[in-house]
DNA sequence: TTAGGGTTAG
């Protein structure tokens, strides 16, 4: 027998192996012939299986049977979408001569899908320019992409494209996109004359045009053409209720809200998990937040979008505690992971609490499942870290941003400006229009408060001039009321006045703006007038009652006060009491003035004590005239020296006794007093350690005898 | 073709 020789065998080995064999067959490993309807059917499997992997297979054995690919381009193009790779598909695209028109609007569409408008657009463009004609599908989706694109021209040419080819009026389905792309740009007259050239409308057209007047701050209309609907003996389904009920919340009509809650459970959607997410924000809009975690423990298998949902109505009803425990059962129980919707929610309940650990937990948690690039999450972020009092973490997470972005601008200048940095705030302001961003009032508010808070008069005043000039139309009532409180706060209380004077339709901030600069320097006559005025517009309002008390017993005058403490409690008014709490080895700890509710209480005092008695070694004197009873001077100081946020200071030195750490951060629910004011800037010199006091207007950043505020808040 | 949840101030 004859061997054959070595590499003979060795290349007829490689041969058999390497894939170059199978993309050249020869005779005898050449697949099996086939036909088309034997790709059809394979194509069609793989767009059911929504498989890349086979469709590409599938691909592969058309090239290597030599089976004119191409010939069934547009089953390729389909069994791609199908299984999601818009650019395989598009691959296919481009190297047919003329695909089909099917294949185009398919094309389009999914662009769309995936969020890639531009190239939707592109390729809408194309056909025009390539005189095709447009199917129903194409326009369908097209006005998405102009909208996504915030293209009106665009999409209004194609909606002129749709009525040329008779492809707009009489149909549903171009109609309801057109309506939408309408309504995306505030023009609900021309979606409703959309709406209107169809006659038989269906109830996609009309959630369209629900949801639209909805979108744009109209929904008492949305509930007419919601009840139109009913009218025309057109059926709701899960969308339509879902939009419209938003509108009953923003109304807070809780009876329409109830009755379409029935006509849910009456048309069986009441397990569908739009209608539920929809009815809890509407239950919590209406104030009845129990009624909305009744609807939320009633769905199955919560998705994302209810969490975050629930997670939201919680924050909004200030019960940030349970928000929080909502989001660790999320994290625990759900199979939904949170999204970016989820983070940005859940930051603003750490933002409310100022919980910066909590804060960082979700930074991380947003690192790691690459959502730390959301444009929402960054703008929450910037605002918890400021509101934290690490306005540095606000900066670099700010600085991160590729492009700067407005409402992440607004909360780095309101950072600065409640951590009494007003130089920095107005440095960003004046950067504004270099980093093409054009401020909004919400700057105006934020920059104008940071000018406040840190007694920045020249520069106020030239911001405030700005409004004028840069920016349409002027300042509102918000506006004028930082600029009193900057003029009232540096004692400038006429020209504040005078300010006020020239104000069209002065609303009741504005005048209890007026009235707490009185306070600062004891203008009881002013006060008296500017009190009169809030009470004219708002005879309830208890805060005026509060503050011209709080004028009153400054100057010592007590039967006043009296008079009107019985005049609140008469009116059945209960004043906020103060209350200040630590956060200390992950718990919560409150007090309120003179609290011996503590378990260390008695520690507590006597850490007070010493630490009063070494603050007076460094001058501290007890200044009572913040305090606001009559009482003997002896009671007065002893009063003083159970303020709340006291306690809550000697808690937190003494259980940092020993540890590394090296600030100690209270909180109090209204403003700080200035006599504590003074005390915890000393007591951060004792202690040698940052004291920061955040209350209800700002952070105080206490460190070596000194305040951030510069004594000036 | 239509839908529910998100960030800033007051």
């Amino acid at each position: 027998m004859r061997l054959l020789p070595l590499r003979t065998i060795c290349s007829s080995r490689t041969y058999a192996f390497t894939p170059e064999v199978q993309l050249t067959p020869t005779a005898k490993n050449r697949p099996p012939p086939a036909n088309s309807n034997f790709y059809i059917t394979l194509l069609n499997q793989c767009a059911a299986e929504k498989s890349i992997t086979q469709t590409r297979r599938v691909q592969l054995h058309m090239k290597q049977t030599g089976f004119p690919h191409l010939s069934l381009g547009n089953k390729l193009i389909s069994a791609y979408l199908s299984s999601g790779s818009v650019d395989d598909a598009r691959n296919v695209f481009d190297d047919m001569p003329q695909p089909h028109v099917v294949s185009w609007s398919s094309m389009i569409s999914s662009y769309i899908r995936q969020e890639r408008p531009q190239e939707a657009v592109a390729l809408y463009k194309r056909m025009m320019i390539e005189n095709l004609v447009p199917d129903e599908f194409t326009f369908s989706s097209i006005f998405r992409a102009f909208s996504d694109l915030r293209l009106f021209n665009g999409g209004r040419a194609a909606h002129g494209q749709s009525v040329v080819f008779g492809l707009q009026a009489g149909n549903v389905y171009v109609s309801s996109s057109l309506v939408d792309f309408y309504a995306q740009f505030g023009r609900l007259g021309e979606a409703r004359i959309v709406y209107d050239s169809v006659k038989a409308k269906d109830v996609v057209l009309s959630t369209a045009l629900i949801v639209g007047h909805t979108k744009n701050g109209e929904d008492r209309q949305a509930i007419l053409v919601f009840g139109e609907m009913l009218n025309s003996y057109i059926q709701a389904n899960d969308f339509t209720f879902a939009s419209v009920l938003i509108a009953c919340g923003n109304l807070k009509d809780l009876t329409s809200g109830r009755l379409i809650h029935g006509a849910i459970l009456k048309s069986g959607f009441g397990s569908w998990i739009a209608p539920q997410t929809s009815l809890l924000s509407m239950y919590s809009k209406c104030g009845l937040i129990e009624d909305s975690l009744k609807v939320f423990n009633g769905i199955l298998n919560p998705n994302n979008v209810a969490w975050t949902a629930i997670i939201g109505c919680l924050l909004h009803s200030h019960r940030e505690e349970e928000a929080l425990s909502m989001f660790r059962s999320m994290i625990l129980n759900s199979v939904a992971p949170p999204n970016a919707f989820t983070l940005s929610t859940t930051l603003s309940v750490c933002s409310s609490l100022a919980l910066f650990e909590q804060g960082m937990l979700i930074h991380a948690y947003a690192l790691k499942s690459g959502l730390a690039e959301n444009r929402f999450v960054i703008s929450a972020l910037v605002d918890t870290y400021g509101k934290c009092g690490h306005v540095g973490m606000a900066r670099m997470v700010f600085d991160s941003l590729y492009a700067p972005d407005l409402v992440s601008l607004n909360s780095l200048i309101n950072g600065y400006g409640q951590s009494g940095n007003g130089e920095e705030a107005v440095r960003l302001f004046d950067m504004t229009k270099r980093l093409g961003i054009e401020p909004n009032d919400v700057t105006y508010v934020n920059v104008l408060s940071a000018c406040s808070n840190s007694g920045m008069l020249e520069e106020g005043r030239r911001v405030f001039s700005l409004m004028f000039t840069d920016h349409s139309p002027g300042p509102s009532n918000d506006h004028y009321a930082c600029m009193v409180g900057l003029l009232g706060r540096s004692g400038r209380l006429e020209e504040a006045e005078e300010l006020l004077s020239k104000v069209q339709k002065p609303d009741k901030v504005l005048w209890r703006t007026l009235l707490g600069a009185c306070k600062i320097h004891g203008k009881l006559e002013m006060a008296k007038w500017a009190a009169r005025k809030v009470l004219e517009l708002d005879p309830g309002d208890e805060g005026t009652y509060i503050l011209l008390s709080n004028i009153y017993a400054s100057l010592g005058k007590w039967k006043e006060v009296i008079n009107i403490k019985c005049l609140v409690r008469e009116m059945g008014f209960k004043k906020d009491p103060a209350v200040s709490w630590i956060y200390v080895n992950k718990k919560i700890h409150t007090f309120m003035a003179g609290d011996q509710s503590h378990p260390d209480g008695e520690l507590i005092y006597k850490e007070l004590e010493e630490l009063i008695e070494k603050t007076k070694g460094l001058g501290y004197v007890p200044d009572t005239s913040f305090v606001l009873q009559q009482m003997e001077e002896f009671e007065m100081e002893r009063s003083l020296f159970y303020h709340s946020e006291k306690l809550a200071v000697a808690f937190g030195v003494l259980s940092s006794r020993g540890k590394t750490c090296n600030t100690i951060t209270i909180f109090k629910n209204l403003r700080v007093c200035g006599d504590c004011h003074n005390w915890i800037k000393l007591v951060s010199k004792v202690i040698g350690k940052e004291i920061i006091a955040r209350d209800a207007k700002r952070f105080h950043n206490c460190r070596d005898g000194l305040c951030s505020c510069g004594d000036y808040w």
